[in-house]
DNA sequence: ACGCATTTGATGACTTTGCATTAAATGCAG
DNA sequence: CTGCATTTAATGCAAAGTCATCAAATGCGT
């Protein structure tokens, strides 16, 4: 059994898990408690609006947002309920939906975007931390 | 707006959010079509076989873990119930339960550790192949 | 000993997610 | 054009997670 050939991989991955989670949970709650959105729904904005363009198909944002293509369904109709984003079908094939930020949300995200960025600062900041002690 | 200097923080993020969605997804399929085990399902094992001491209360997991009480405290029934733990009272403080491995545990984690293994190694060295194009 | 705050794990209610399925739109072979 | 496979987004349902709460056990001041 090559236990300790694995050893540096498997903690790599803890690490990993860890500093994730830890990342994760603080901008859930920062994001909540300051703007009332959801680490996943400022992720989708912000991703929506970096990338401006008008045609933005649903299935393109899956690729950048780690979600299935359902859960992704389900994000947009509650931004869209929050009157954050709008929904609109595409001419050309009718089967594509453009989704696009609305003003609330353009707000919503600038509002927002420093704590996220703030956030991961602190986080990662932290995390290296114990490499100088001292 | 120092848009640009959050760059490189927002681009690290991401790129875990990436390796880690890939990695956890893929654990997910493997440990579960192989061994029928989920991702979190095999962390706890693992976790609970590797510091071999009889005590184990489960608070002292969810450090470890990265899942809240409650997710844990139903984690562990779920194992529990496939026959994987046992929960045992603590006769110091019987507020603590133990939490050990059965023997269908360690046998199903021994065959699991390899895949799980593999699968870190195959994500990991993908996505460092990048770097070496050429 | 007693009362009360604290700690610990379990549980109810709710949310979010994924899988499987569905419905609609399109593409394409014949 | 017709029929059928494919693509795309939405939805039913169950699994799994969080928060708030609960009950039990303990600790501790008086």
């Amino acid at each position: 059994m090559a236990a300790d050939a694995d050893r540096p991989l498997v903690c790599e991955w803890r690490d990993m898990l860890s500093l994730h989670a830890r990342t994760w949970c603080a901008l859930e709650r920062e994001l909540n408690e300051r703007h009332g959105l959801g680490a996943s729904e400022f992720e989708l904005l912000d991703r929506l609006i970096e990338t401006d363009k008008p045609k933005c198909r649903v299935q393109e944002l899956s690729g950048d947002i780690h979600l299935s293509q359902s859960a992704l369904s389900r994000l947009i109709a509650r931004l869209e309920r929050d009157g954050l984003v709008t929904r609109g079908m595409c001419a050309e094939d009718r089967r594509n939906i453009f989704v696009s930020p609305t003003e609330a949300g353009r707000a919503r995200h600038a509002e927002a975007v420093s704590t996220h960025r703030a956030v991961l600062a602190e986080v990662f900041a932290a995390n290296r931390q114990p490499l100088i002690v001292r």
